[in-house]
DNA sequence: GTTATTTATGTTATATCGTAACGCGTCAAG
DNA sequence: CTTGACGCGTTACGATATAACATAAATAAC
């Protein structure tokens, strides 16, 4: 298995070893939970391990689906609280449109990147440009407004997807 | 009263001729629905003057308050399909962080702007740059991603509130 | 080490947001 | 003047999210 995976912009819509970044945002979670002297606790820890399973964004419902089999709690702060805790850690993100959560697959602490959904296979990739950050300034600065968090999300279809697409539509 | 508004780039957070504003909008809806064969019923046209009443967001069951007093219909779907109605025409817009909707300022039928909100005045207002258009598109071809739809949302506080709040904080 | 304090987990209950499905009325086309 | 599409209103329900409180676990204070 090649490990040329650049940790710092994984993109699911194309070929990545997964195994190698999902164990990666554990271990910067654990090391960051060190140091900020906040608790990565079992719940937590499981809320993102379930995340990372894919690149899906998940509704908090689905995971504490996944939370009550596995013997934690069955009510919804189980999960609401457990997702909280790791948006504010920015271990993960809230994705609006799709009222969703997804791990967060950059290594840096403080970031509020874009979000790429593909509508078919609800894949979400996160995006952090320096272009992107600059427009968002720009916008807040004509209209005199001191941002404090911002939400850019695109939804689309994924270039895997649009294939599968147009292969289906050849074979009819 | 002075009629200096440029139509085109309304900005709730400065001063403007809001009568004009919402004036302005209507006359473009009712032309609108004309030229595209869809009915601006009565419920339609009230939802869009309510939004009109002011800059802020209004979530559905705020409006529907408003129709139930009016004698319109008192359950959810009669607000859900008017607002339905405006966003697919263009006339209003959801503001998915405050899970609420507020009336489209601009001239354009078919845009995608980005949303500045102020936490404090709760006041919404659009802003569509090309520089914001080039930063989204350059977002998803860095992705091979197709864009169908896009959301940008800026939070934060207005240049009034901020005014208001530090003069706030030397009364004390 | 024991006690006090904080933090986290679980619960019940409820608020908030949104939609499916159906019947009636209205309006325009033939 | 009928028929078919559309819109409005209803009931009923589903999905998302939070408040408030009890218990247990971890940390801090002594």
């Amino acid at each position: 298995m090649s490990h040329e995976s650049k940790s710092e912009t994984q993109d699911p819509f194309h070929a990545h070893d997964h195994d190698h970044c999902a164990a990666s945002v554990l271990r910067r979670a654990e090391e960051q939970a060190r140091q900020e002297g906040v608790r990565l606790t079992p719940v937590r820890r499981r809320v993102l391990e379930i995340l990372l399973e894919s690149h899906r964004a998940m509704g908090a419902y689905e995971v504490l689906e996944r939370l009550a089999l596995e013997g934690f709690g069955k009510q919804p702060p189980v999960a609401y609280r457990a997702l909280d805790f790791l948006v504010e850690q920015g271990l993960a993100h809230r994705v609006r449109r799709l009222n969703a959560y997804a791990a967060c697959l950059s290594n840096q602490r403080d970031h509020t990147p874009a979000f790429l959904i593909c509508r078919l296979c609800e894949q979400v990739a996160e995006a952090d440009t320096p272009q992107m950050r600059e427009a968002l300034a720009a916008l807040a600065a004509a209209h005199d407004l001191t941002i404090e968090r911002s939400t850019v999300e695109i939804l689309g279809i994924c270039a895997r997807c649009a294939k599968a697409e147009q292969a289906k539509a050849q074979d009819v």
